[in-house]
Formats: structure tokens, sequence, C-alpha cells
DNA sequence: GAAACTGTACCGACGCGACGGTTCAGTTCT
DNA sequence: AGAACTGAACCGTCGCGTCGGTACAGTTTC
């Protein structure tokens, strides 16, 4: 067997790219490449064709979800009502969704529990986390609400973490709290 | 040679923990126990002699950690003012406090990460996360100020996830922040 | 237009190092 | 005496990466 009929390279490269994300957040980075491919539908040396060493997946794939969640965070920054705090309100619905897509949460987390000690790609993390505190200091609110909600979005993308899953009613309220604190209109109330 | 002059059994446990702890904030779970005996000045038998298997001493690690977290929490508390938000001002301190100090953080974000995917491990922090949820619940504070607060200070604390470490300046900022919105002095304002 | 050739995509068995855990005889502190 | 270790050899497993092969899609050649 050779190319599977009807599929791409590029499509197996991706399909390899969602097993392993999956994966992961069920059992971790240390889930073996050969696991991945099986499950992708693939050889583990098809798996390696595409991705020379699991190190270099798992950097793909840190690339892959730090892009999806910047791309997902401007396009919600469009439909924001315009003036400041868009971007920071995007932040924050877009953090607060994932945080309620727990699958897809642990995907991250063990992602990026592991990339805290690959000093190769800690800095790719490192740098987006750059990228975002300056973009997010830009959009034109008090620095220490930012800093605030922020924190918090961060937080309730960390709870299974520490074992503190928010449910659903906790979940939405607090994301209409953040939002409030990122919309200026104040109705008579003073920054705290 | 055998027992370490003038050490107890309990201080040689004692020891291999933090070695443990140590070497895992900087390595990673994937520490071989070899390299923490060795560091720890033990043998790889004599720390096999205090913890069976590995799993036992992450699951000693984890249960140590937590149970410092808490003790340290309620520590505070005795020392802050009496009245409602007791607790959630203890517990906001020592977690902006631990923020600050990264190498402790990593200690606790390698091992919580691990125990996500140990079912058997990850109600140990399950069963913590809820008795949080309980005690800061019942603390006399708004229940949205509580969980904007708590998600806040879990936030800072899982930062270096997502590589977004806070400055000295900021951390001390957040935490002024955080603990005037668990202090019930309103001076005219409202609850958001 | 079909045979010969080429490169891409993929397979699957194997080697090999690493690591967890066992065993055990010996040694030293209390 | 018995608890608390040391030290080193050893085993089994597991997972990564390599490597020789294979099957098709194009491309070239006549």
């Amino acid at each position: 067997m050779a190319r599977t009929a009807g599929r791409s390279a590029e499509d197996t490269r991706h399909l390899i790219l969602e097993t392993a994300a999956h994966l992961i957040g069920r059992h971790g980075t240390a889930v073996p490449v050969a696991e991945i491919a099986q499950e992708a539908g693939v050889s583990k040396g098809g798996l390696l064709y595409h991705f020379a060493t699991k190190e270099a997946l798992l950097h793909a794939l840190a690339e892959h979800l730090i892009e999806q969640f910047r791309a997902e965070v401007h396009r919600r920054a469009e439909q924001e009502g315009s003036g400041p705090g868009r971007l920071v309100r995007a932040y924050i619905r877009v953090s607060l969704a994932e945080a309620g897509d727990h699958a897809r949460l642990r995907d991250s987390i063990a992602l990026a529990a592991k990339l805290m000690f690959e000093p190769e790609l800690e800095q790719l993390v490192q740098q987006d986390a750059d990228r975002w505190k300056e973009e997010l200091g830009q959009d034109g609110l008090d620095p220490s609400i930012v800093r605030l909600v922020v924190a918090a979005a961060d937080g309730s993308n960390s709870a299974p973490l520490w074992g503190a899953i928010l449910d659903e009613a906790d979940r939405l309220a607090l994301e209409e709290q953040l939002l409030a604190l990122a919309s200026p209109q104040p109705e008579g109330s003073s920054g705290a």
C-alpha cells in the first residue's frame, strides 16, 4: 500500500496532529508515537515520515494550538463592538469557551506542561505570552483591569491542573463578570 | 556506610521528598529515581527502602505539597483580621507568594500535570479542590467575588504554563487588587 | 501510448538505550 | 538485634528512531 486513497499528504499530516492532540489530552505526552500512529490509521513509519522525531511532532502541535488560539481571539475581536477593550473581551470569550471544553483543555495543559521542560520549545510559549502581554496592554484599558481579568481568564484555563473544574453556571457567571470588567462604560462604579 | 550520622529515618524521608520536588521542578516528573537518590545523597536502594515505587514517591510528594499549602493558608488566616473573607485573603496571600517563587511553582505544576493522568492520584487533587471550594465558599463573602478572586489567584499560579511570568511589580499589584476585592469595607462600590 | 523510470508517501521489523524495579550480601547506627 | 541503609549486579519492558522495503502518481522516453 502507499498513499491512502483520496487523501493528500497534507491531510495526513493534519490528521496525525489532531489525533496526537486528542490522545495527549487523555493520556499525557507520554503516549507512545506508535499509539498515535495507530489511532490515526497510519503506521509508525508513516508518522515518522511526516514528523522525524516525537519532539518535532510536539513542536508542530504546539505551534498549531498557539496559532489556533490566537487566530480565534482575533476573529472574535472583529465581531466585538469597537472601542477599547475589544481584544481583551475577545480573549476572555475564547479563554472561557476553551475552559468549557474539558477535553480540549487537557490537550493544551498536558502539552504546555511538557514544553515547560524542553528549553528549546519553552521559548515558543514564552514569546507567545510576551506577544499577548503587549497586545492586551495596548487595548486601551486600565492596566490594572487587564492584569486582573487576564489572570482570571488564564486561571479558568488552568483549573484542571488543580482539580478545580468550574461547573457550567460558574463558568458563564465568571465570563459575564470579566466581560463587565473589561467593558468601559462606568455606571457610577469605582475601579477596584 | 549505613544510616548517615545524626539523621533519623524521618529526616531522610523528608530529604528525599524535598529533593524530588526540586528535581521535578527542573526536569519534570520524567526524572529517574536514581537521579533523585543521587542528588539526595542516598543510594537508589535507600530511596526504594522508603518509597517502594516511584508512584508511591509521587503520591507522597503530592500529599506533602497539598498539605503544606493548606496548612500555610490556615496559618495565615489566623493572622488575618477577623471577619468575613479571612480565609480568602489568606488564600490570596499564599497563592501570590508561591507565584513569586518560580522554582517552587514549577515543582507543583509539573507534579500536578502528571497527576492529571494518573486516575488514582487525580482524585487526590480533586478532593482537595472540592474542599477548598467549600471552605472558601463559607467565608462570608459574595460568591461572585470569591469566584473571581480565586480564579485570578489560581491563574497567577499557573502562569508559567503559558509562559506568562508576572514580574514582581505586577505580582504585588495584583495581590493588592485581590485583597481589596476580598475585603468587605465598601466605600460606595457596587458588586460587579 | 505504453514501457521505463523517479520521487513521494508509507509500512513494519528490528536494535538499542534508558529506566523501573529486584535481589542480596554486607555495613553501621541506635 | 534490628532498623536503616549501601552498592552493584541484574532483569524485563518499553519506546524511539532507523532501515530496508513497497506501492502508487507522475514524468519521461521512444
